[in-house]
RNA sequence: GGACCCGUGGUGUAGCGGCCAAACAUGCGGCCCUGUCAAGGCCGAGAUCGCGAGUCCGAAUCUCGUCGGGUCCGCCA
């Protein structure tokens, strides 16, 4: 070993004792005569001080350190003198008299600073540089909270019973759903395996095994594009059970979530226990979106009603086409300039809608491009149906349901951000339940599944197959939390004849069905138990307990937005000789 | 595929038609300094303002294009 002791270990029982650290130069202070170390390690900072009168040599050799260069030191653990006794180090009352150093190793000047945090460093440069970004305080934090995060889930579900299963990287390629990572394989030429979008099936085919309940830390892949909170390949605790209901693994899951808040962000709070169980339908009416932030009120209200007899041609003409009129209430915001109402409406407008009306319930009488066409009277049940109060700005959408819902949604989130109306040591955890099993795409004309295509319909809507698809709700389920769905899951369906009834919705042709998902229908015929799981995203949840505002800043080695690994320069073409192996030919 | 925002010394910012052969902080180099801990003091180096066209008497600043980055829409069973 290197080092006797690590760098932030030392207290003043270690005093007198001759220890030899290991580490970076955190700082320096040279003060001509004494000179200052700070030595850093993974654990900690320790002062190290060199004394030209004691040690010419060793003070010589700490002059000529820099940042970031990697010594080991030997010396005597000391008290330090009346008053320099440093509180905001846990070390800070000790120091290392240093009596000999050794460069292990000298650094170039880094290309950002190490020892500080506040600046915010172009993220482009941080990426380049990952193994210098991870030594900084704020990196490090995350990767330990991440290891507790795993090393919580993979405890809590062993003494729960489950059984860690590894399912393989290289599988099959799957219609429908995200768009599959291929593989090309060399011995069989034109034939690819595809990386996992998740372990969905093999899961479903170890409860088929016995496995009954199962769990892996899961990497999977989905080549799609990129936001703040996805990359092309990240973590699930994927988890599957046989024999239980749609609430048995969301107590379980609950379980599992609410204990390791505890355990892990005790600083953080839960807006409720046991978590809310919302229909979806309920959260795209009150909050526009499937996955609501719960943290702040500001809902959407239908206010269709009310304007049953308005004149207003915008209200009008969207109520008589069998759309809806709905708005949200912004605290505070009446006194609006035209130009931020502008902003909003062009926001609103990125959204997915034609417009937004405003209508500010100011001092000085209303406000607002909405205001003219409405009375007093529709004034009055506005404020009756929203809670709205004297200098808030009522923000109007006229538009198809699911596009009102959507803008009204986003303007939500919009002025969550901007007012600060969330607590950011909540976590407002809720349930999502009774999706739909199906999903008209307008574009292909054709049925898609809203979950996925293993998901059980209700048993009692089994007949609508023909009738009514859309009217099918399905046992799926999202956790959600602070606007973030945090996991997604369904009861499965575990009988052949179900399973193949919903690949013949979606389209599937019978050669179709038995090419690709045949192993599949037949392992069901072999006495498949009733089952059903979910897949909390472990980057999701790490980010939401780091309070990092994206998955990035919680995975070690992550690819920008353009799915480029800066560092490394991935993607990058392969050798001639590669792509001939492969059978392969690049325009 | 689309919309919007950003790009100025190593880093983070300011400047947003002439006062800029670009300012501040930090970092870096040198000198001084024996109790600092974001050490301090003095001196110094370091940027053709992402790139290319254009407008103008004059462009870091305005316009267009392009490259890079980010946020969002589409997409993500």
């Amino acid at each position: 070993m290197y080092k006797t002791h690590n760098c932030g270990e030392l207290r003043s029982a270690h005093i007198g004792q001759t220890v030899t650290l290991a580490g970076w130069v955190h700082r320096r202070r040279d003060h001509g005569g004494l000179i200052f170390i700070d030595l850093r390690d993974r654990y900690g900072v320790t002062q190290v001080v060199a004394n030209p009168e004691i040690n010419a040599t060793v003070h010589d050799a700490l002059a000529e350190a820099r940042s970031e260069w990697v010594l080991q030191v030997q010396g005597v653990v000391g008290n330090r003198p009346e008053g320099m006794h440093n509180p905001n180090l846990p070390t800070g009352d000790i120091e290392l008299a240093a009596q000999e150093v050794v460069v292990l190793n000298p650094a170039k000047n880094p290309p950002f600073a190490i020892n500080k945090e506040d600046e915010l460093i172009d993220e482009n440069l941080r990426l380049k540089y990952r193994y210098l970004d991870l030594r900084r305080e704020r990196m490090k934090r995350n990767l330990v909270l991440r290891h507790q995060v795993v090393k919580f889930m993979r405890d809590y579900l062993d003494q729960a019973g489950f059984v860690e299963v590894e399912t393989p990287i290289l599988f099959k390629t799957t219609p429908e759903g995200a768009r599959d990572y291929l593989v090309p394989s060399r011995v069989y030429p034109g034939e690819f395996y595809a990386l996992p979008q998740s372990p969905q099936q093999l899961k479903q085919l170890l409860m088929v095994a016995g496995v009954e309940r199962y769990f892996q830390i899961a990497r999977c892949f989905r080549d799609e594009d990129l936001r703040g909170d996805r990359q092309p390949e990240f973590t699930q605790l994927d988890l599957e059970m046989s024999y239980i209901h749609r609430d048995d693994i969301l107590a379980m899951v609950e379980g599992l979530y609410t204990a390791m808040v505890k355990a892990i962000v005790p600083h953080k709070r839960l807006l409720s226990s046991p978590w809310p169980k919302f229909s979806h339908t309920e959260v795209m009416d009150r909050y526009g979106i499937d996955k609501p932030d719960l943290r702040f009120g500001m809902e959407l209200y239908n206010v269709g009603a009310i304007f049953a007899q308005s004149e207003f041609k915008v209200f009008r003409g969207a109520l008589d086409s069998g759309g809806v009129v709905k708005c949200i209430a912004a605290p505070g915001c009446a006194e609006y300039s035209r130009k931020e109402q502008d902003e909003l409406v062009e926001f609103a407008k990125t959204q997915g809608v034609k417009g937004l009306a405003t209508l500010g319930l100011g001092a000085e009488g209303l406000k607002g491009s909405a205001a003219k066409f409405i009375n007093e009277s529709e004034v009055a049940q506005l404020r009756q149906t929203t809670g709205a109060k004297p200098g808030d700005l009522l923000l109007f959408v006229a538009d198809a349901r699911a596009a009102a819902n959507k803008a009204l949604g986003a303007l939500r989130l919009l002025f969550r951000d901007r007012l600060k109306l969330a607590d950011k040591n909540m976590l407002a955890f809720a349930w999502v339940v009774d999706f739909p099993m199906f999903e008209w795409n307008e574009e292909f004309q054709k049925w898609d599944a809203a979950h996925h295509p293993f998901t059980m319909p209700r048993m009692e809507h089994l007949g609508r197959f023909e009738t009514d698809p859309a009217s099918i709700l399905s046992d799926a389920y999202d956790m959600v939390c602070n606007g973030y769905e945090l996991a997604s899951g369904s009861i499965r369906i575990h009988r052949r004849d179900i399973q193949h009834k919903v690949f013949q919705l979606l389209g599937l042709t019978e050669e179709e069905i038995e090419r690709k998902f045949g192993h599949l229908l037949e392992a069901f015929e072999y006495g498949a138990p009733p089952h059903g799981g979910m897949a909390p995203g472990v980057d999701r949840t790490v980010m939401l307990f780091a309070d990092e505002p994206n998955i990035r800043e919680v995975i070690p080695f992550p690819k920008n937005q353009a799915a480029r690994d800066v560092m490394a320069d991935a993607p990058s073409k392969p050798d001639a000789r590669q792509l001939k192996e492969l059978h392969l030919k690049v325009d």
